[in-house]
DNA sequence: CATCGTGCTTCCAGCGATTGGAAGGTCAAG
DNA sequence: CTTGACCTTCCAATCGCTGGAAGCACGATG
């Protein structure tokens, strides 16, 4: 039930990426593919093959994690892990990044919004019972 | 500038993929990848290999196209055509596909809400100037 | 020492709904 | 006969994952 390795986290130069993955929330095979594409930066390697994560590296993948769930794409993620990384960046640089994401959010938002309430209107005028009459189909068949 | 068939839309028993894509909205490559999902049957063909579009035929592709632009996925979308087509249909069972739908739109727009709101709470928070100090990177830096 | 179970590796394929391109056949008009 | 606009099929890419198969690595147990 302990660590398989012996190091869960520390003093060995890094922890597998199954480590890295409960450690960061982000999957495994996610992380693999975040390298694939290069979206993080090739993990170094045991003599056997296994990768291995430092804390600064966990700490990046968390970064993605987050971001992801503010819905960025991984290009803008790329884009702001950069800004992370730089310290000499300027924080109009990334509210850039942010409003640019921010207006797609306000404009998938809008489309979604108009397509729930012509739905809306439709779904209120039908009866929903055995009859055929039905002014979804009604709309649709135009 | 006259139709090159010489048959635009009468009497020779059907039109060609690309009077249909007008006559529908939907665009030619789509209606080939609709019949090749079977969301439409396969349309008759002329001698040459040509497919065909009866007004029917062309009147299912513009409920088609009507039906994506209010969201509903292609296999609800096969739903609804079959439902169309069944004179015999209930209106509950239509408006059972309409509301999973609404549903499905309410969750998402309730997802990217949530995104917006976080992200604009933190781009209020930045300065957004020339200094390095950024409160969305703090944050997603946890 | 052999074996077991778990975790690691790579590669390949699929999701949904398109869109793009290449390579080639068909048709009517000039 | 050539031109050009149409049609055909097939294959690949998009975006962000997720799943599976086949095979090595590792530690603990019998």
């Amino acid at each position: 039930m302990t660590d398989k390795a012996g190091n869960g986290g520390a003093a060995t130069g890094g922890v597998t990426i199954g480590d890295a993955a409960k450690a960061s929330g982000v999957n495994a095979k996610l992380i693999r593919y975040y390298e694939s594409i290069g979206l993080i930066p090739e993990a170094g390697r045991t003599a056997s093959g296994y990768r291995l994560y430092s804390p600064a590296e966990v700490h990046v993948l968390r970064f993605v994690r987050r971001a992801r769930g503010l819905g960025f794409s991984i290009e803008q993620i790329q884009t702001l892990v950069g800004l992370w990384r730089d310290r000499d960046r300027s924080s109009a640089e990334v509210k850039r990044v942010a409003q640019a994401h921010m207006d797609e959010l306000e404009a998938k938002i809008a489309e979604l919004t108009a397509m729930r309430d012509s739905l809306r209107r439709l779904a209120e005028a039908c009866h929903g019972d055995d009859r055929p009459d039905c002014p979804i189909l009604h709309d649709l068949a135009g």
